[in-house]
DNA sequence: GTCTATATCAAGATAGAC
DNA sequence: GTCTATCTTGATATAGAC
């Protein structure tokens, strides 16, 4: 959270800019949690930052430039620690699924964190004029997934349709889908259920490919 | 009322109302996914109708009201198709696992479900005021789902913590996880990767089950 | 750079005509 | 039972003071 405030000295005009700027960022993040783009007013998001209307059009062109960066900085936060988990799995600290299953345990302590999911997806499907630049902020994200899903089926024995693609979208839903019942019902999805699946999804997987071991027969022309 | 039976061409009263509540829920359906709750105005529900806004009023006491009638009109649908997916499977007419993937499909095809679906869900937790009649609706098709999971695991080897109820949870977070991804993104998902990655979760199952065959031996106090 | 005051508009809901 | 007209509110965005 916030770090480094120095009470001492004066703010230049630029450090108190982007005080505010942060101050109305996480203003936002907990009012468009919790009304949503079209429900949540600049109103009372600048109010709960500590400023007036002008403060926040001074700092954000309007309502729809405030929920993109948003966005930004939400999936910031994510990529951060995608890469977290899978510096520790690369230095063969931690289990990958371990580390999977600590960032869906900070996702649900997060209360706001769903929701905003929910927001930013429907936002997203809804207003195809920002989508590709919502989309283009997840392939960081994914693609930090996908490898690790790779490095994963490597060592196992996967049949063809088993991509680190299929199988990092599987996680990904599971990730999507478990978080988001557990929002509304904790008591459907204990706090290691994650974990079981993914477990059981790559058992499954090796079982299946031992089951076909045909896997490594044909390469017409190029891997993929 | 009069109930003047004219099986010719004029509707009775009742019939007109009943049809003009019809056309309203199903522009709701359209504008509420585009739109969101917030976001969707009722007399653009109205006119889409093709009718006014005072006809709306007389059928719906306000925006809410129309929102969580169409709730349940939703779900009497998922309701109506979960029956029918368990019918075929406990006939033996049709594998679980494909019935279930015909699911998925009929909900991908048609556009405006995985928003509605997220529209809902957001509203169910911002609103504790009404998240117990929306969770109550979702009781029925979850038995179903659970039905059909303790079914299938009854057939292999699962291991103590594979419950129906948490493989529920995960096959209804792999739908839910996997129709958003395709919604926004459908080259990620391909339309069977629903069916393989239940079927390797399954096949986990059975394997983790396999190698762990303690599983009804230990009962100390009470069963968690 | 932030505040106060305000122009402008859209939306939910109601009343009375037909 | 539905329509038209209207009341009322609350929101985005801007302009000018400090």
């Amino acid at each position: 959270m916030d770090a480094e405030t120095t009470p001492r000295r004066r703010l230049s005009r630029a450090e108190a800019k982007a005080r505010t700027r942060k101050l109305l960022l996480e203003a936002a993040a907990q009012i468009f949690a919790r009304k949503g783009f079209a429900g949540a007013s600049v109103e009372e998001i600048a109010e709960t930052a500590g400023f007036s209307i002008g403060a926040l059009y001074s700092n954000f062109a309007n309502k729809e430039e405030l929920f993109l960066e948003l966005y930004s900085a939400f999936n910031q936060d994510r990529i951060a620690a995608a890469a977290e988990v899978l510096a520790e799995y690369e230095k063969g600290t931690e289990d990958g699924v371990n580390a999977m299953g600590r960032i869906l345990v900070d996702a649900d302590t997060d209360s706001d964190f769903a929701l905003l999911l929910g927001e930013f997806w429907l936002y997203a499907a809804r207003n195809p004029r920002v989508y590709d630049t919502m989309a283009a902020r997840l392939r960081e994200p994914r693609a930090a997934l996908e490898r690790l899903t790779g490095n994963a089926l490597a060592e196992l024995k996967a049949p063809p349709e088993a991509t680190p693609q299929a199988v990092a979208a599987v996680i990904a839903a599971l990730f999507d889908g478990l978080l988001r019942q557990r929002r509304l019902n904790p008591g459907l999805v204990s706090a290691d259920l994650f974990g079981h699946a993914v477990r059981w999804l790559f058992a499954g997987i090796d079982a299946t490919g031992a089951r076909t071991p045909v896997k490594t027969a044909r390469r017409s022309k190029k891997a993929n």
